[in-house]
DNA sequence: GTGAAATATTTAGCCTGCTAAACAAAACTA
DNA sequence: TAGTTTTGTTTAGCAGGCTAAATATTTCAC
């Protein structure tokens, strides 16, 4: 009985991520971004000029992921890389003025598919939601 | 104040399928799978010989990306391709012995990843969370 | 029956993601 | 100081995922 509730849990999850991935990717090609480097971004807006090794560690992904997609977003002239004056290693990421413009649309994208996501859901719901979130999260780190 | 928890969810929803994504990958590579091909079997143990084109409608993945999934469970042993007979341009994919064989695993990888996911949260939550989750997707949809 | 439209798949070329292995610079250590 | 280990990044190659465009077959309409 409880493992059938398990199971359309996992099922459900699973159907719901990849809609939400497909929809944030939809609406990000208006932007010219891809899906997953909205986040990238995001942590720049708050701390520009970080190593990729950081980039790697928030975003929870490997070093050679982050070396791609900041290859991609230069490319696309959203970052700039410098090499660290301290240390040759590392390099160090910083947004050109047309990745910091980007703050506003993407946060406006991300607004509408989290209304549109939880239409119907009251705020309450939405606390209990959040805090069973938390307590998943923790259960897998 | 409402809009912070909505972004939370945001956050927390990204954050959870990433990591589950992660997990389920490194476990599934012990069956010589990559995570995805055990949601494409799995529609194959319970109707064998359907064609790509359901398996794409099944999967909610576009028709190519079903065309190089297939290609690669069809390279390691797992299934194969037979050609419609009365409609030449679609092709109806069957289990081999090898991919019969690796429902019992997979689902214990379910399983066990299910119950860490789950872990301390009690039935009635299950179930809450169960109808959120419905209710986020048909908003999705 | 012939031509146009619809359907099923494939190809090419991107993206995020991974692992394994190479590489370069820095930090230890003897 | 020289040799080893650790750290930060890159390369190569593969997976799922996408779009746009090509291909082949079937269906539909005239």
């Amino acid at each position: 009985m409880e493992s059938m509730v398990d199971c359309e849990i996992r099922e459900l999850f699973d159907k719901l991520s990849a809609r939400m991935r497909r929809e944030y990717s939809e609406s990000l090609r208006e932007l010219n971004l891809y899906v997953g480097q909205d986040n990238l971004l995001y942590r720049l807006w708050s701390s520009d000029g970080i190593t990729q090794m950081q980039l790697s560690e928030y975003l929870n992904c490997e070093p050679p992921t982050v070396t791609n997609m900041v290859k991609s977003l230069e490319q696309n002239g959203f970052i700039y890389r410098k090499r660290d004056e301290k240390d040759a290693r590392a390099m160090r990421i910083f947004l050109t003025d047309k990745g910091k413009n980007l703050e506003e649309p993407v946060r406006s994208i991300w607004k509408k598919h989290q209304e549109k996501l939880l239409k119907s859901i009251s705020t309450d719901e939405r606390l209990l939601l959040r805090r069973l979130m938390k307590q998943m999260e923790s259960n897998l780190f």
